[in-house]
DNA sequence: AGATTAATCTAACAAACGTTCGATGGAATT
DNA sequence: AATTCCATCGAACGTTTGTTAGATTAATCT
């Protein structure tokens, strides 16, 4: 196969497209991502997509190559949205700042990435394990490396003795996580501002439910 | 309309089916569930059901009247199964016994009703958020029963001074139980008991992950 | 054994799906 | 004012979807 050379005085990754296609694109997206957070993968469809973003089916095409580079782009936007949220939070503290509260700071993080950052992050993680798994391997790099930050963070508290070694962190990260992701399934945020849960759950995992002897 | 009078010696509330009716209906049912807790809602098919089941797919109408009945089905088996397993491992405890230990049995059934028991209780966590409004509200009396088991087990600790009252309990619950529930997502039964998992999770619940000074 | 009912198969249906493509109007460029 | 390109529409395509119904086999009963 013989592939059709650029002209050589080709701008170069030149987006020769008006300022138009953004906004439609950004559309789709949101679009996407709201339908992709309440009615999950399969009955996302593009027609609703299209009703949604107050555009026509076919008229996606223009902007996206399927469906599935959609949802794909959806996906890891919110991935994405969650860990830089919490990366950054983090490189904003200052250096002599504590193991706990750089957990505190990070519990807070993604709290406030998932719950007040649009239906990507939500989408993100209601719908990551019900995709095909090409989708699940696009986005894993991103997965990954916030895995490894939380394994970090917490292995570095309990080697200088700031939280309790006995503890498996194998186990506490997803655990605590999972606490957290969960929210998306019932927080509601005309009763309580997302610093509240994140203030007990810190304290929650700080502390424990017993009382002060 | 006129409805065809049943014979009036027939015997009422027969189950006028053979033996293999109800192996059938449970492999369908199973393979449901196995296909609803890894796809999601919108991607089960009815033949990819049937193909699981070992059957056709017009064949499943003879036991179902629809593809939602027997998703509801799967849905309302999974929250009864983790229902009735905390409330009966509960039931089974003496009566003196304390409200800590009954919150840790309590933790520790809903784990086990949750990755031991099939695909039902995942499929029913995982799927509950993005199915049909109308199949959310059959089985809510259920969940709603569910939450107030956990409300009252934790007001009546709080209430005896068992576990501290400056917790909002309307916001340690759900973020006790989505820990607990986000397990469907990562835990694996080659790797660990699930006693483990719920050994971890007391400890953390009840002491916090500070050091003990 | 013959008759009756239970359970499944096969083949088709209309609707909805992702996707394609030529026509079309508006905006920017010349 | 003419032309070029951007963005969308509208209608169609081949598949797959849930569902139906008659034919067919397996099991049970008299």
């Amino acid at each position: 196969m013989t592939e059709t050379a650029a002209p050589l005085n080709a701008p170069l990754n030149a987006p020769r497209r008006g300022r138009k296609s953004a906004l439609s694109r950004g559309q789709i997206l949101d679009a996407a991502a709201r339908m992709l957070r309440r009615q999950g993968y399969g009955n996302t469809t593009l027609r609703k997509i299209a009703e949604v973003a107050g555009i026509q089916a076919g008229s996606i095409y223009y902007h996206f190559a399927s469906k599935d580079e959609i949802l794909d782009a959806v996906l890891e936007r919110g991935v994405r949205a969650v860990y830089e949220g919490v990366r950054d939070a983090l490189a904003a503290l200052p250096d002599n700042v504590g193991h706990l509260q750089r957990i505190e700071t990070a519990v807070a993080a993604h709290l406030q990435a998932l719950l007040s950052h649009g239906d990507y992050t939500s989408a993100s993680i209601r719908t990551y394990g019900e995709v095909p798994e090409a989708f699940q391997q696009k986005s894993q790099p991103l997965r990954e490396a916030y895995v490894v930050l939380w394994q970090d963070l917490l292995a570095a508290a309990q080697a200088d003795g700031a939280i309790r070694s006995d503890l498996d962190p194998h186990i506490l990260r997803p655990l605590l996580l999972g606490s957290l992701n969960w929210t998306v399934e019932w927080y509601d945020p005309a009763q309580r501002p997302v610093a509240d849960i994140a203030a007990q759950a810190v304290d929650m995992l700080f502390h424990g439910v017993l009382p002060k002897d």
